[in-house]
DNA sequence: ATGGTTGGCGCCCAA
């Protein structure tokens, strides 16, 4: 099973590029966040038209918005609303299986949760997450956590962590918070499994920079996490970094990670078998 | 120390 996370910062802009995305890395599963859409406004039939029948999104007017879309047929779906009424959470369950996709508040500018109401939302958003897992998941259930997290939490998840130490989304409490999350609950940073800690990994480049490419100052702010009851069945991991360079892109890069979980179709096989 | 760009919306806000 092949799933992927993705802020692709306005989906009904995108269409054309989340149909290549999905030609061309051919994921079942695909995380969105930044739909910026209300429901009533999301492109439920372009998206049907791209393969996926069971697609799962909660969205908002302008801000915001998630959404999951499956090739295969989940069993249950369900929002947290962890803050504020915002449409960052949404979650779906295939059997024993259950993928979370979050959209976890950008911070504002100033790294003080005294002086900016945003960046003491995203501290209690990572709060509020944590606790939730803490109280009603198990680090033994399977759980596939995605989603733009905003925070780059190593070293060699930015650019240059020296000249990020007080810039939002790689200070050393939203670092420290992150780690938190990470050990307390027992999950796997998928990235950091296949790739080393001391090599560099971006997910998103700044629309700022026009030269980006050739500056390379990016951000790990895009995650794959599982429990540690799925820290074996991880299969690959990649970064789909040349979406960036598309016309028109998003800031995000999609993140894939392979999964060996038998599909429906192979679990009946082997049901079929016994 | 500052500014740079993008998307959605509606005469700015959030990222």
């Amino acid at each position: 099973m092949r799933i992927i996370t993705w802020n692709i910062n306005s989906v009904r802009l995108r269409i054309a590029q989340l149909e290549r995305v999905a030609n061309e890395l051919r994921p079942d599963i695909i995380a969105l966040q930044e739909t910026k859409a209300s429901d009533s406004d999301f492109p439920l039939l372009a998206c049907k038209a791209l393969g996926y029948d069971y697609i799962s999104f909660s969205g908002e007017k302008s801000y915001n918005g998630v959404a999951i879309l499956s090739k295969i047929p989940f069993n249950d779906q369900f929002c947290l609303n962890l803050y504020n009424q915002d449409k960052r959470h949404i979650a779906i369950r295939i059997n024993d299986l259950e993928i979370h996709n979050f959209y976890v508040p950008a911070g504002g500018d100033i790294p003080d949760p005294e002086l900016n109401s945003k960046f003491k939302h995203k501290l209690e958003f990572l709060e509020q997450m944590n606790k939730w897992f803490l109280e009603n998941r198990k680090t033994s259930d399977k759980l596939v956590l995605v989603g733009d997290l905003n925070i780059a939490p190593y070293e060699h998840d930015v650019w240059s962590s020296r000249q990020l130490r007080h810039v939002v989304s790689h200070t050393d409490i939203e670092r420290k918070t992150m780690l938190k999350l990470i050990d307390q609950f027992g999950w796997v940073d998928c990235a950091r499994q296949f790739v080393p800690f001391d090599q560099k990994l971006y997910s998103w480049w700044s629309y700022r920079n026009l030269n980006w490419q050739q500056s390379n100052r990016g951000r790990r702010l895009d995650h794959i996490w599982v429990s540690e009851s799925l820290s074996l069945s991880c299969t690959a991991f990649q970064i789909a970094g040349e979406t960036r360079a598309w016309q028109q892109p998003s800031d995000h890069v999609p993140v894939i990670l392979d999964l060996d979980y038998p599909l429906k179709a192979e679990v009946e096989v082997l049901q079929n078998k016994k």
